[in-house]
DNA sequence: TTAATATATTTGTCATGACAACTATTTTCA
DNA sequence: TGAAAATAGTTGTCATGACAAATATATTAA
C-alpha cells in the first residue's frame, strides 16, 4: 500500500501532515456526496459554525477558520447560492453582514450530523484515549511553532 | 491568540489537521519567498523527490504524492517553464517521460536544502523524541483509518 | 491479427487558498 | 470638523487538487 514509510522518515511532517488532511478531506467529501449531500467539507465547517453562533460576521467566520477574507466570501457566495446561509445587513455598520443559516441550512446541517458524527469516529480506530490527548498536544505545539 | 480552543476540543480532527497544515505549507511558501526560491512547497516536494531518485514517472510522483496525474502533470509543466525539470523520452514506451531535474534545478535544491532543514527542524520546538515518536504513529494510523 | 482493454498523460471545469488591489464605509486625531 | 487611517467585504490572478473526459500508445484475448 505504501511502500514510501522508509522516505519519511526523518523528512519533514508537512509530508505526513499535508497527505492525511488530503486524505481526511477526501473522504468527508466522497461521503457527502454518497450520503447525497452537495456541500463540501470546508461548506460544512462554515455550516456546522453558523449552527452554533448564529449571526457570525465573516470576519469572525475568517478569524475562526484561519482562512483570509476572500476565501470566506466565496465559500459563503456558493453557500448563499444554494440557499444555505444568508447574509443580513447590520444595523449600525453597512460594511457588515451577519450571516446566518436558512432554515434549509439550519435543516441540512442536522440531516448531516449522524454522516458527519461516524467520519469523526472513524479517526480514532485503533487509537486510545492518551493517544488523542497526546495527538491534540502536538500538532498544537506544532502549530504554535509556526504560528507568528 | 487562539482563543476557539474550547471548540477544537471532542470536534472532528479535520480542523486540526487542515489548518496546521495550512500553517506549515504557508510559512515554507513564504520563506522559499523571502529567501529569494521561487518555487511553492508542492514543487519543493517534486523536487526534493528528484533529487533523491531520478527518472521517475509522472505516475510514479503521482504514487509516491498521493496526488492524481492532472495534479502532477500541472506541477511539472509549472517546474519544466522554469527549467527546473525535464521531461525525456523514455526508448520502449511512447506514452511515459522520464522526469529528472536539469542542472538547473539540482543546484537549486542543493540551494534550498539548509533553509528547508531549518523549517523542518521549527517544527519540532518544545516536542520531544517521543513527541515525535507518537505523531508518526498516530497520524499513520489515522491515514490507515481512512485509506481504502 | 485485430478488437477490446488497459495504461500514461493531458485538458477542461470547479472549489479552495494566498496575495494584491479595489470599493465602501467607519473611526481617529490633528 | 475633515483628512487620514482603519475596517469589512469584494474582485482578480495564480497554484493546487479532485473529478471527468480526452488522446495516444501498449497489452491482452478472441
Amino acid at each position: 500500500m505504501f511502500t514510501v514509510m522508509e522516505y519519511e522518515k526523518g523528512k519533514g511532517l508537512g509530508y505526513l501532515l499535508e497527505r492525511t488532511t488530503r486524505l481526511v478531506k477526501l473522504n468527508y467529501s466522497q461521503a457527502f456526496k454518497a450520503g447525497g449531500f452537495d456541500v463540501t467539507p470546508e461548506q460544512w465547517v462554515i455550516m456546522e459554525r453558523l449552527s452554533e453562533k448564529e449571526k457570525m460576521s465573516q470576519n469572525q467566520l475568517a478569524e475562526f477558520s484561519f482562512k483570509d477574507a476572500p476565501t470566506i466570501s466565496r465559500i459563503l457566495d456558493l453557500l448563499s447560492k444554494k440557499e444555505i446561509i444568508k447574509r443580513s445587513p447590520v444595523k449600525d455598520d453597512k460594511r457588515s453582514r451577519h450571516i446566518s443559516l436558512t432554515a434549509k441550512g439550519l435543516a441540512l446541517v442536522e440531516d448531516m450530523k449522524p454522516l458527519v458524527a461516524d467520519l469523526r469516529a472513524k479517526s480514532w480506530n485503533d487509537l486510545s484515549d492518551s493517544d488523542y490527548e497526546n495527538f491534540v498536544r502536538i500538532i498544537n505545539q506544532v502549530f504554535k511553532n509556526y504560528h507568528p
